[in-house]
DNA sequence: CAAAAACGTTGATGTTGATCAATTCGCAGG
DNA sequence: CCTGCGAATTGATCAACATCAACGTTTTTG
């Protein structure tokens, strides 16, 4: 029951530990401590149990995908631990990023439309996933209006996010988008109890430039620019951020 | 009831006619002939009453404001007849358009996420929008799912459509963007019983750049060069498409 | 462990679209 | 009707980023 038909269920030990009680295959809502960030919020205990009773979970390891484009929709999926892209394939054949997502994060909200996703999702490290399937939620969002609301805010986020990158895209300069990517990530690492100033980037440079709307080499020169002023240490993937608001200096500063 | 505190329901003749029984101030989702983009998608008649009692409307003139960012949110608006854009302002005081909506579609799901918008929403044209109280809403979907169900594909569908924006922006060269950005205000007439192939354009060539990450001079250009090559024809905002063909071809051609 | 593949860095050059600037067009108000 | 102002067009120049290319480093795999 627990594991979803697609998953197969290999052994592996989890390369980020994440402070979480992982009970053995169980999972609940109840005892997650990401259910702050996620669909759980505001959930009273009673309410939590009928969440538990209709999410499995799946793990993944890196460079599996946990759907595709054209897939049929059938669930949306919380992040328990690892780290996900999603993108999209133009019709050029270029592969788009159109976002990287953590630990707490809910993808999958894009296949509700057409009833099929129109992206696809990969791990970029072995991680875990909650499935709640798409139909239950409706169900019990029905009858749960904290849960219902708490969705709504969960897909509204994704459209001012979304939003939110159309303008780093449509306005920014490459330093300035790569120094907004730096900052939002550190942001998001910080939140969920890890270091602000210091983590291993899971994207390769390419990656980053699909998702910024450059090419790698513009991305690996602001990296190294960067690390010559000092505002941040690069050894590869292993990013230090060393001046903070001289970044933060980067994005206000309109010299155009 | 029916009007909007904000709203200064001066009367003024609606520039665009539209083929719509505008039975003087009172409008019935059941009676009106968008009902089919909007949410009242695949409601029986029942349902379609209790959703018109919650709907009041408002107009607004040219240039009006129908929210802006940081106002509370309270309510979403579907628009009955005109044209608007939205737009944020950035930290250097610029704007950048977000998007622009026609008769038919649903504005405002930016607010849920913190209860206060995020952009602005303003009439380019003479325009008059369903206001559907969120609260409201909220309780109504909860006991009709057919209602729950379009609402969440709506959401879904903004998150759709910001991510094929994301990929315009992201990865597509200045004429590519406005090939595109033609085709869909073409279809999207034509969706609505307009002519697919020709139309006046609501916004300035500044907007539309702003909108496309571009700037207004490379708008006028890329223009002028569809003129010249006999896709389009431009009259300051009256465009004519002549050849679609060949504009989805420019988008399909991968020079680089 | 060795070889290959993937990833990343850096330099030289080229192209796209931004910027600066001049002019025209169209429309609203005195 | 003229005036003034925002919008649009067009040209000349420039800067930012892409492209092409070579090489170094890390990771994967047989």
């Amino acid at each position: 029951m627990l594991i979803n038909s697609q998953g197969k269920l290999s052994h592996v030990d989890l390369k980020v530990t994440f402070p979480l009680t992982t009970n053995n295959m169980r999972v609940a809502c109840s005892q997650c401590n990401l259910r702050e960030l996620c669909l759980a919020v505001g959930l009273d205990d009673d309410d939590l149990h009928k969440l538990d009773d209709l999410v499995t979970k799946r793990k993944l390891k890196r460079g599996q995908q946990l759907y595709r484009a054209g897939d049929a929709f059938e669930a949306i999926y919380a992040i328990r631990t690892g780290f996900f892209k999603t993108d999209i394939l133009t019709e050029e054949g270029l592969e788009q990023v159109t976002g990287f997502q953590m630990a707490g994060e809910i993808i999958g909200m894009d296949g509700i439309s057409n009833e099929h996703h129109v992206c696809n999702a990969t791990a970029l490290e072995d991680s875990e996933v909650c499935i709640m399937p798409y139909d239950q939620l409706e169900d019990l969002s029905r009858s749960i209006k904290s849960l219902q609301q708490q969705f709504h805010k969960i897909m509204s986020r994704e459209i001012v996010r979304d939003q939110s990158l159309m303008i780093l895209l449509g306005s920014m300069r490459a330093e300035e988008r790569i120094a907004a990517f730096l900052l939002n990530l550190s942001q998001r690492m910080h939140m969920r109890g890890y270091s602000a100033s210091e983590f291993h980037l899971r994207m390769t440079r390419e990656e980053i430039g699909s998702y910024l709307g450059l090419k790698l080499e513009t991305v690996s020169r602001a990296f190294s620019k960067f690390h010559d002023e000092g505002l941040i240490g690069v050894q590869q993937k292993y990013i230090r951020i060393l001046n903070a608001d001289g970044l933060r200096a980067l994005l206000n500063h309109t010299p155009s």
